[in-house]
DNA sequence: AATGCGGGGAG
DNA sequence: CTCCCAGCATT
């Protein structure tokens, strides 16, 4: 059947040409001049859900800070976090930080060099074990992930929902063969996602001058951008914080944010959740443990509402500063700690936080 | 199988 | 505004 030749053809053909494209239109960036393991896999974990613009930066200072795999293990967690700060998704940080330990204090310093033993540590995935495995070790194992997904869907016409497990079962599959067809494993990869990221793009791919337009079954369908397919994602949860603020001879209250909740191990001021919006002091239900200092102290905030958004919530809050009065201070809750403007400044903090800071401080 | 977890940039 | 980014852990 002509159909079934010409489909085992772009199967086997697909991965050296978008090698030979990679060659020629392939970005500089610094994890792409090193196999050091180490770095490949601070780059990968920098860049799970976030963008090379976004994690570049990071990458550099994280490298610099911390030179080895053992200077990350011996790194104080507060200091690890402070340097993710902005990052978002902060357990990325603390199982770089646990994998780290593991492989200096268990492994010897040896990281793990196969896809099945990187599944094993804290923070990789089937994405980043393939990653790592590949480009630092050679080893002939896909990498799926976003980009994957998209330019896999649009040229092979696969309308499966990619939230799916069936769908990533089937895109793992077709992955694993094409990668067969690849001369170098590592430059195909890394091929695969550039290609994603810079021409099979989400919204405008650019067709008219793609490598394989006359192989794409969704640039022959038409169907660039109803591919992939991707369901709806559950409605943005409304959340609304009112901060207390408490200060006392320059020093200013938080705590570490310890619940199942987002910024966790970050650090916040005493926060009063609200089912829907309060505008003023007044309308918060005070709990007893704070009650007598707030009715006993000097509220200096008239605060607007500052909106914090993230992919999954919307969080709406008011800072309201509290001058604790002399003698107060010790009715306050113990998980409360008191901190100069400079100690607070190497306290890792959610973005909301800083910026409140930056405004009271100025 | 579903859900939660940040923040920012592009269009 | 919406989409989604070199995903993973937990339940």
């Amino acid at each position: 059947m002509n159909w079934l030749s010409d489909l085992n053809k772009i199967e086997t053909t697909f991965a050296p040409i978008l090698e030979q494209w990679y060659l020629i239109h392939k970005r500089d960036l610094p994890w792409r001049h090193t196999r050091d393991p180490y770095r490949i896999w601070l780059s990968e974990v920098i860049l799970q859900q976030t963008r090379v613009a976004q994690g570049k930066p990071y990458y550099e200072r994280f490298v610099n800070t911390y030179a080895t795999i053992a200077d990350l293990a011996n790194a104080d967690e507060r200091e690890l976090l402070r340097l993710w700060q902005g990052l978002g998704y902060y357990s990325r940080a603390r199982n770089l930080h646990q994998t780290a330990r593991y492989v200096t204090l268990q492994l010897d310093g040896k990281f793990p060099d196969t896809y099945q033993d990187l599944l094993k540590m804290k923070g990789i995935g089937t994405y980043t074990a393939a990653a790592i495995a590949s480009f630092a070790f050679g080893e002939r194992v896909p990498v799926v992930d976003g980009n994957v997904y998209r330019v896999l869907a649009r040229v092979f016409g696969i309308n499966e929902d990619i939230t799916t497990t069936n769908a990533k079962k089937i895109f793992a599959a077709l992955a694993m063969r094409l990668i067969q067809s690849a001369n170098d494993p590592a430059t195909y990869n890394q091929a695969i996602m550039e290609f994603g990221a810079i021409h099979c793009t989400p919204v405008a791919p650019d067709c008219l001058l793609c490598p394989i337009q006359q192989a794409c079954v969704a640039y022959l369908t038409g169907r660039q951008h109803q591919l992939p397919v991707k369901s709806k994602k559950a409605p943005v949860r409304e959340r609304y914080f009112s901060y207390l603020v408490f200060r006392q001879h320059g020093k200013i209250a938080l705590r570490e944010r310890i619940a199942r909740d987002v910024w966790q191990n970050l650090h916040d001021f005493y926060l009063l959740e609200t089912e829907d919006q309060k505008e003023a002091l007044q309308g918060l239900p005070l709990p007893e443990e704070i009650g007598n200092v707030v009715q006993n102290s000097v509220v200096a905030d008239s605060p607007a509402e500052s909106v914090q958004l993230l992919s999954h919530q919307r969080i709406r809050a008011r800072f309201y500063l509290i001058d604790v009065p002399e003698g107060l201070i010790d009715s306050l809750p113990t998980d409360l700690h008191w901190y100069t403007s400079e100690e607070i400044s190497h306290l890792p903090k959610p973005v909301l936080i800083t910026n409140y800071l930056e405004n009271l401080f100025g």
